[in-house]
DNA sequence: TATTGACATGAAAAGCTTTTCACAATAATT
DNA sequence: AATTATTGTGAAAAGCTTTTCATGTCAATA
């Protein structure tokens, strides 16, 4: 079933049909009532593909992400604003999920270039020299969430990783805390990890405290390295950070974990801090004090940008948008 | 840039470029050599609209899922299976949200008409009978996950959640529990959660403990609905159940928090009993007691079911697959 | 030497739309 | 009444592949 069999049963041209579907031009009343009959009677939906191929435009989004499971990620509510704008603007999303496999990523990248994308929004996470070769001319439009770029000049959305570290950071030291662990993500040149790192090091080093290299840690996003770092933290009894600071809820979660099963409560032992506020943080116990970041607003604005940039005749382009923050304090933090 | 130029630079024509690319018939090995010079020169990547539109095949499955937030579901395992399948045997995902809203879910289905996938993986929550008029004849494959139709034959991969709670009632009854308060789904017909109020309910029947009311309330999946459920059953100080079965992890953390916000401590003062083991809930505080479900393997099986129902060649096609469930005793649940 | 077979290659069709262009018929103007 | 403008319509091109079919070349056979 195609256009040209409901052109023959509505005894009119293909055009005619087209234009009937697609309300692009007058049609006689008479004519139009015959299309719309047969439309409805026989359920014909148009093949996008020849229609987004004779257009050469796809009316698709890709979103790459970079989560183990969708389910451990900070990152849903921002999908859920980006399809919020981009249902609201007659896009489709077209959702990749890398795994932490730079190979795949570039397989991705290669994916979307061959099904036409109109445009992409890349939550990176570690951007690579290997992929700088290949997005330097790419010519799909992209927006980078969560990190920007140094060796390339694309347009981002990121949280202020940096600056909430450092605000979460001085909140422990404030409390009293002068001896806190950290629980890191890998070291990637500009990911978000490494700014939350500068932030915790930078408070630290304003405060006048001696950085300790024994209480850098490291972990992955995941629960499990969250708990695997804190046994590290908490190996010896006698020498103890007095808090912990996790760049990951779930990191923290896992941290906690960790803690009771040492048999050390939180907060009255030891205290831990998170950073995302991911849903469940509210409602764990201790429930979390953390960084609330803006998810919804990356999202939303990731989109806004992209589409932006997508809309040749719109001169005026934002490339660049730093979300919000805010300290949440819940019951994983005691002052000292 | 597009295949003729290719052929216009290596100087041939586009057939023999084509079939360098895809390795479909044999080519001299000059000229062979002379396509990959410019393939990999210019990076020209062939536009798959258009190989798709001719072939009538676009390597693509349509994924229907039905939550609120990525992260508040128990499928995001189940997802990793489907795409390791379908990566292994080249399809591409596209995975769309219909967010609970019924006619998402219908106008998700025709774009992915349109849009021509190969076959879709359907997250079911709920089956309407809007959905029958329009899948009835709808065409191309669709595998139901997680619930299955008593209106419509369709091939389906489930859990087995009637059997499964009955385990976890049966349990908690073994546990010395008499009094039990349910925290459900709502009740839509043929849907996961309708399954799992039934098994609770042969359990009780088949102990000849009388079934109250007032200790049946429903939630929506997320953790709020279980907090505020929750509330409900605790509300008079004097008649309270002495454990609850959520149906659900996160309702589960939602009533635990709930417990702990007026003063209750589980399992101490009250058991709470989960269903699905979603990643956190072997970290949460207490660990939660609750049902595994095998959500890799029902992922897998959706994915190779559905592979087999597109395969035309293949004759001996299963179409049903009931997955295995375990019961996780954890700290959530103590003895009476 | 003449014939057959294998092989590499190119031209052209097919897949399904949208859109431009031209044409005819009607309505409006002078 | 004659010309111009408007309107609805259809034919055909364009968008980019894959694939079939025919052709020409060369090696192998009779």
């Amino acid at each position: 079933m195609n256009i040209k069999d409901v052109a023959n049963r509505a005894g009119v041209s293909i055009s005619t049909v087209s234009r009937v579907i697609n309300n692009t031009a007058k049609v006689s009343e008479d004519a139009r009532k015959r299309v719309e009959a047969v439309l409805k009677e026989t359920g014909y939906r148009p093949n996008s593909l020849a229609r987004e191929l004779q257009q050469n435009k796809t009316y698709t989004i890709g979103v790459l992400i970079c989560v183990t499971e969708l389910s451990m990620s900070s990152l849903s509510q921002s999908i859920n604003a980006i399809t919020d704008v981009l249902k609201a603007n007659n896009y489709n999303i077209m959702l990749a999920n890398s795994r932490y496999h730079a190979d795949e990523e570039l397989s991705i990248f290669n994916t979307f270039k061959e099904k036409r994308v109109d445009g992409i929004l890349y939550f990176a996470a570690g951007f690579a020299k290997k992929h700088y070769a290949m997005l330097k001319n790419y010519k799909i439009p992209i927006v980078m969430i969560g990190q920007k770029s140094n060796y390339i000049d694309m347009p981002y959305v990121i949280h202020d990783d940096f600056y909430a570290a450092k605000t979460a950071t001085e909140y422990l030291i404030q409390m009293g805390h002068q001896d806190i662990g950290f629980i890191g993500l890998p070291d990637y040149d500009e990911a978000a990890g490494l700014e939350r790192k500068k932030g915790f090091k930078l408070a630290y080093e304003m405060n006048n405290l001696p950085l300790n290299p024994s209480r850098m840690t490291q972990g992955d996003f995941s629960i499990e390295s969250g708990y695997e770092a804190m046994k590290i933290l908490l190996k010896n009894p006698d020498d103890r950070p007095t808090a912990v600071f996790a760049t990951t809820d779930f990191m923290a979660i896992g941290a906690i974990s960790c803690a009771n099963d040492m048999g050390l409560k939180v907060p009255d032992d030891i205290s831990v801090m998170g950073f995302d506020d991911v849903h469940v943080a509210a409602f764990y116990q201790p429930p979390l004090t953390t960084i609330h970041t803006d998810t919804h607003a990356v999202g939303t604005k990731a989109a806004e940008l992209l589409l932006s940039l997508m809309d040749k005749d719109n001169p005026n382009k934002i490339t660049k948008y730093v979300a919000s923050y805010s300290l949440m304090e819940r019951g994983s933090v005691r002052p000292l």
